[in-house]
DNA sequence: TCGTAATAGTGACCATAGTCAATATTGATT
DNA sequence: AATCAATATTGACTATGGTCACTATTACGA
């Protein structure tokens, strides 16, 4: 093991770049399942639609899908992965020079405009994804890298003296996350008519959290960051 | 509507005690269902046991089974609610009289220690579970029940001066009952070995959370509770 | 006690998620 | 080009959750 995969093939190539045609029809295949599941189970729900549909649609045989996604629900992590997981990443790559709650929200945001954007979608991934998976890639890992970059954000907090020092950064981060999905799954699990992204309940709720945890005024003036 | 079920039957008799056979017939298959579904997704876990196994040793056919859990996941809705709705209840008929912190803790504890006992299902529970039903009765129900008790717990707190007078107790029952909720998916979605009641991780985090909506010792000096 | 409407129960049946032995494709080696 | 091992694809097949037209039971008025 440790090797993931070397010595065989066209390693003397240019390092990246050229894909083999195997490798490539692979891939093509994923974005083809990608594509229609995504957009059969926005119009038609996921429920409604079956394996042997998407599979025809994405011109591949029944058997072929499950190679790509071992359950029904995998294509879900599949979908979420390729579309909300780009979102975050692209939320946390900018970040507003503010305070630590609307950089969080900033963050939050990103997944809450994804979701509004495909209510239909979003009901099916609340109720199915939270534990598509134990042991395997997915959600579960999503959240743990939520979390890691979440504490980061607040480690920067705390050394622009927003934060109080003695706070373990990893543990606010957890409590943030967990208010934040809270709220996603009451909002989606429940009837609210749809989601936006200003929502000033979460925002009072992530205040709640962060109100105790801010530096005292005691050493420095720094308000309004610049 | 309205007169949900009235002007029927033996209205006349005790208004309450005397069962006719059928809703005794009823009752008592509705305990077998759930006596053998508890018994053989402990002990062979969910995906392993058929509705058809669980119909046959309730002594009752396939298809009756579906009359009284419209689908195989509400069988555990089923056994939850007996269940942990039942330890809950006891966990707030016997709050401590201790700081807001403890008080909560004592009553999620009443949900680990019961999930603590029966490893095998609890990893069921939380995997299916959070969104068994929308619409329907269920978790989402039994969530709101358990947020709006908890925040009568933080108006007794409020009342003797332990949490600011302006922190709405609503919001931050949310916000415990989610850092609660954050923690069992990531344990048992984990692997986690096993849950232990008085669990370290679980009371910093709500701590944390408590930390900013203590009282000011400024109008009382009620610390150490007698 | 009988008749009968209402309610409850049944199991053959259906649709579909997921499996697997057989087959086809690929990329390297000669 | 021919060979061949590795890898990818396939669709007939299986197992099971859930349905429904039919049958059985119950409660009750006459």
């Amino acid at each position: 093991m440790t090797k993931t995969r070397s010595s065989r093939a066209k390693v003397e190539r240019a390092p990246v770049e050229k894909l083999t045609r195997r490798e490539r029809g692979k891939s093509e295949k994923l974005d083809r399942i990608r594509t229609v599941a995504h957009r059969l189970f926005s119009t038609q729900g996921f429920e409604n639609t079956t394996t042997k549909q998407i599979a025809a649609e994405a011109d591949i045989g029944a058997g072929t899908l499950f190679l790509y996604a071992p359950t029904k629900e995998d294509l879900l992590v599949l979908i979420f992965q390729a579309e909300v997981g780009r979102s975050v990443d692209e939320a946390f790559e900018s970040i507003p020079m503010r305070p630590l709650l609307a950089q969080v929200i900033h963050v939050f945001n990103a997944i809450i405009e994804h979701h509004a954007a495909d209510a239909a979608l979003a009901r099916v991934f609340v109720k199915e994804l939270p534990f598509v998976d134990d042991e395997r890639h997915g959600i579960v890992h999503f959240m743990a890298a939520m979390i890691t970059r979440l504490a980061a954000l607040i480690d920067r907090a705390k050394a622009r003296g927003e934060i109080a020092a003695d706070v373990p950064a990893k543990l606010l981060a957890q409590n943030l996350f967990g208010i934040f999905f809270q709220h996603m799954q009451m909002w989606l699990a429940g009837r609210y008519p749809a989601i936006e992204p200003g929502d000033p309940g979460l925002k009072a709720a992530l205040d709640l959290q962060l109100r105790g945890v801010r530096a005292t005024v005691r050493e420095s003036g720094n308000r309004r960051t610049p």
